[in-house]
RNA sequence: GCGUUGUUGGUGAAGUGGUUAACACAUCGGAUUGUGGUUCCGACAUGCGUGGGUUCGAUUCCCACACAGCGCC
């Protein structure tokens, strides 16, 4: 069965609900840690749960370049492979047309994509067709089209050609997709121009998707820009179905989103700063492996009900970073992405309460500090 | 005692008669947004064992001394 958005109540534009999936009814808007390559980056499917979790991403042009979808498929889906049974979002390989076609005028064509291989450097051309087939196999709950995620700054020609083209493409990978029981999410695209969002936003309506998100953000355009482009993409988006907003974020950047509207995001940014020792805080992100820790025997933070907060002291994080041990990054993704986790429950319940500004202003007036 | 080799930052070490003494590790910071697990970027010797000398100029050449290794009585 496709998924269902079930709106529960809304705070001005800040919306609460329910996704109802295969794998699960989960709460929105919500925090999806990644998984690229089927595994949360050091984390067990059991401590992915009781941080609260609801979705999880994975990615097609990983798991087609190992072990490649056909594995995944005879293990019996990316589910039983990995051994969750939560909600699965996979990505598209988009994203990979930003960051590995190196040549995005030799490389990116009508029919698809030139990739290197970022493993062995071998020659690969993924299309459409191509991506959905993948996911089709991996059968995650949610897939997504297949689209190109442009860079910024981008001329208004570049962007205008280049999200025409994305909307061929979704065209293309809808009418291929071919898997009853998993969904389809469109992307939005059109930089940072108003009007190609609008106009990419009501043509990927007019195809009707499962559900929508707002893709190419986050690629080193300022918060203001970006929050921009989440208001012109998000007007023309129904109401009935889930908003999602790819690639972010930071804490002020999903209170940004979901006062706009957004109901989904995800980011590898709570378990990559935790491999580099970065922590977030109530009081913003700190380094552990600051001298100044060396003899912290207090919690990361003393109101977070994370396992590793109830557990070690920043005495101890450090002193695991400082050495180089693979626990220290594996108590703060933990601890990471619960703190994201926790900020969408929080926010949920205050759009319910119907003090979502409130509750925005006072978590940031303590974080910017 | 004689001969010989060596003495460069917290560590291992390059190097040159002439503007900022290489590099690595350690240390100390910073970065990270549809993954970079081992990543990226900064800072870090006012000084080359000590004291003299030669020279316009010495960490580099010379002498003495100190210390360390090796060899010989």
């Amino acid at each position: 069965m496709k998924i269902k958005y079930e709106l529960i109540s809304q705070d001005k534009k800040a919306r609460r609900g329910l996704l109802h999936t295969n794998h699960g009814t989960v709460e929105t808007p919500m925090f999806m840690p990644v998984g690229t390559l089927a595994n949360v980056k050091m984390l067990t499917p059991e401590e992915i749960k009781e941080v609260g979790s609801g979705v999880i991403l994975s990615n097609t042009y990983h798991l087609w370049l190992r072990p490649d979808e056909d594995v995944v498929a005879k293990a019996g889906g990316l589910h039983k492979f990995m051994n969750y049974d939560g909600p699965i979002l996979t990505d598209s390989g988009g994203f990979q047309v930003f960051s590995l076609a190196k040549n995005k005028k030799k490389d990116i064509t009508e029919e698809g994509v030139h990739f290197k291989s970022h493993i062995d450097g071998k020659s690969l051309f993924l299309t459409p067709e191509l991506s959905m087939e993948i996911q089709n196999k991996l059968d995650s709950d949610i897939a997504m089209s297949f689209d190109e995620c442009i860079p910024y700054p981008a001329t208004y020609e570049y962007t205008k050609e280049s999200t025409e083209r994305t909307l061929r493409w979704a065209k293309r990978g809808k009418d291929s997709f071919n898997n009853p029981n998993q969904s389809l999410f469109g992307i939005v695209q059109g930089g940072a121009y108003p009007k190609l969002r609008k106009y990419s936003a009501e043509k990927t309506v007019e195809m009707d998707f499962d559900g929508y998100s707002i893709g190419g953000t986050s690629v080193g355009e300022d918060k203001k820009t970006m929050y921009e482009m989440v208001d012109n993409a998000i007007k023309y988006l129904p109401e009935d179905k889930p908003r999602y907003l790819m690639g972010v974020g930071e804490p002020e950047d999903l209170l940004e989103g979901v006062e706009r509207g957004v109901d989904m995001f995800d980011c590898v940014l709570p378990t990559r700063l935790a491999r580099h020792a970065n922590a977030f805080t109530p009081y913003g992100k700190i380094n552990l492996k600051n001298a100044k820790y060396k003899e912290d025997f207090t919690p990361i933070s003393d109101t977070c009900d994370c396992y590793t907060c109830k557990h070690y002291t920043k005495a101890y994080l450090r002193h695991l970073f400082v050495a180089k041990e693979g626990l220290g990054g594996r108590l703060l993704s933990i601890h990471n992405i619960r703190f994201l986790i926790k900020m969408t429950e929080d926010m949920r319940n205050a759009i319910s309460e119907g003090n979502f500004i409130e509750y925005k202003e006072q978590f940031l007036e303590k974080y910017k500090n």
